[in-house]
DNA sequence: TTTTCATATTCATATATTGTAATATTGCAA
DNA sequence: TTGCAATATTACAATATATGAATATGAAAA
């Protein structure tokens, strides 16, 4: 129905997924990998690098915002965007994770 | 308009998007848990395991597998769904590539 | 062959997400 | 104050996704 069941699983999985799936769209890897490669991290400057209108990249910032994967800090009368490494670190974590367990684990 | 946008992003970003998207949910992320981690790859184990009804956790595991984060095998009247290591040693790369670029950026 | 078990597919429906135009807000500069 | 630049919010249309009931498929067992 559209509505993802949180219930049921582990909290740390249902605040994973969450993560994850912002992670999951071009428009938010891109800006992930912007802020991540470049000198600059002034809202507007994403904006002009991606082909989306200034709202959208808006609602894309706030979401990365919203699951602390990225943090604002107003300078002057720009927003400076940074990523949040410990963000990245838990992601990095689970991956690594999932990975001892596949090693320790005998099927397949 | 409900439709994701491609066009303008590089072929990678793309696809790590897609594969991320669909590791962030939490039912499918449950999964790859669970098979990293359980002795057991049957699909019906996962059925048992999880909150979800049988077509559902059917439709995850296609997804799963249409990114390539999981394999099926046949196994006489079962299915045995092994995690792609390859798949997630990608996610891993595109995590680690992130953290590298940060410690050389100078910004914030 | 008939039954049974495991899995996939179809279908309907509810909800979520995406993108943008229009608009609001906020801070700085003149 | 007025005007401008940067960013956020609202509103809306279009599309995508999640869920499970019903059903189909397919393979082994009886």
């Amino acid at each position: 129905m559209g509505i993802t069941k949180t219930q049921g699983f582990a909290e740390t999985t249902n605040h994973m997924a969450d993560v994850l799936k912002v992670m999951g769209h071009p428009a938010r890897l891109s800006i992930l990998e912007f802020l991540a490669s470049s000198p600059s991290c002034i809202c507007n400057d994403i904006v002009d690098e991606l082909p989306l209108a200034q709202p959208t990249i808006s609602r894309h910032l706030s979401e990365l915002k919203r699951v602390g994967l990225i943090k604002g800090r107003i300078s002057g009368k720009n927003i400076c965007y940074c990523i949040n490494e410990e963000a990245i670190a838990e992601v990095k974590n689970l991956l690594s994770n999932l990975s001892d367990l596949l090693q320790q684990n005998e099927c397949c």
